[in-house]
DNA sequence: TAGATTGTTAATCGATTAACAATC
DNA sequence: TAGATTGTTAATCGATTAACAATC
């Protein structure tokens, strides 16, 4: 959409994951002043193969030097558009819990460009108390505060009894793109996405892989996976 | 290991993940008192195929009945047994700041059998303050907690810089799982399993969603992929 | 028995990897 | 030129799905 380069038809998840993996690395390297990156070496970073970094990168043009490797400059700005880190999105918080105080005060996401403009809680009890910079709106307020906001993404940090009705009402309101920390399978209509973040699942997860392959049989496994 | 069924070799990451998505129906199911489930009928609250559901079930034994389904009492046994959940997990939590915090409050670990067992921090100013039942320990005294528990799990949420630098003393320390908040790839030796969360990447991940297919030609990604 | 639903096979689909000619 | 490293092809691997005989 900018660039010449850029020919990005439809990459699959893992590759975007993949992709968000590279540009933090690229973005430590260029802060260390490094010139140009093979594939090889990003690749040993990430505990992946050579040929899928290549292959990945490939995919959004012609940005690597035969003989040379990457130039991380170049590379950081192409990823950044390709992932939508360009622009700066605007998101709606559903719950003014415990974790959702936590992502308020995490810097991490202002730093890519997702700016929280408003927090909602349906208790009464919460609405109008103040964090930080922001202060706790009742729900029915969602509708107008997303339309003038003209947001897409929401971060959804209620009980998960409630997380399935409050999902509902972010899409009528028009939300495309929401971030589901509650233990639930969302149900929303196509044309609209949902990443879900369960934290209780992760562990699950974990505790799976060190009960079965405890032994020195098993290789390390990042992220990606 | 226990149940009569039970022949789990080595289930992909993704089996397991949807093993505990199986899981959190089931026990729904059976808190609404339904006595049988087909395998359509999980299929279609996660959004997947019913032979998909077949094929993990089949993977843990004959557990279905042709003709009627499954006994979600019965499953949910087996499944807890299968992801370790019927054990209880003691769990270091290596940070103190805000998404500590809120961790420390969340009650979806301690309900699955994770329970926090220690909260240490390298900064002196939050070593001896008191968080909820929790006083912050020193670093230091890491390795002789972790062994007076047996911890085999570790929570880490500290920041990028000094995630690996933690990750090595938790591997020292003989911890074998770590759950890893920092934006960071963990490089940990065999043996050692490493569950990434990363915030800001499953931001990214739905903004490239939005972004790209913003038109009703997507379906619904749940948590799964 | 007729109807429902399993477990499993074979076919399909998609993602990863190895290998190497092309390029600098 | 010799050495390094890309982009891409073909081969491999693994995961998903369709289909159906077996079972209750």
């Amino acid at each position: 959409m900018s660039s010449e380069h850029e020919k990005s038809g439809r990459l699959s998840l893992l590759t975007v994951n993949r992709l968000s993996l590279y540009l933090r690395r690229l973005e430590a390297l260029e802060a260390e002043g490094v010139e140009t990156v093979s594939s090889a070496q990003l690749a040993q970073h990430l505990g992946i193969t050579d040929a899928q970094v290549r292959k990945d990168l490939a995919a959004l043009g012609h940005l690597g030097y035969p003989g040379v490797g990457y130039y991380p400059r170049e590379l950081i700005g192409v990823l950044r558009e390709t992932l939508g880190l360009e622009s700066q999105w605007p998101v709606v918080l559903i719950g003014a819990g415990n974790l959702a105080r936590a992502l308020l005060k995490y810097r991490g996401f202002a730093r890519r460009g997702f700016h929280i403009v408003a927090v909602f809680d349906a208790d009464p009890a919460k609405v109008g108390e103040t964090l930080d910079q922001w202060t706790v709106e009742p729900m029915d307020r969602l509708a107008e505060r997303v339309a003038a906001h003209q947001a897409q993404l929401a971060i959804l940090a209620v009980p998960a009894a409630t997380a399935q009705a409050v999902a509902d009402v972010l899409v009528e309101c028009g939300i495309k793109g929401i971030l589901n920390f509650a233990p639930t399978v969302l149900r929303v209509p196509p044309g609209v996405h949902v990443v879900g973040v369960d934290l209780a699942m992760q562990l699950e997860q974990l505790a799976y892989l060190v009960r079965s392959r405890t032994a020195a049989d098993a290789h390390s496994d990042t992220l990606p996976e």
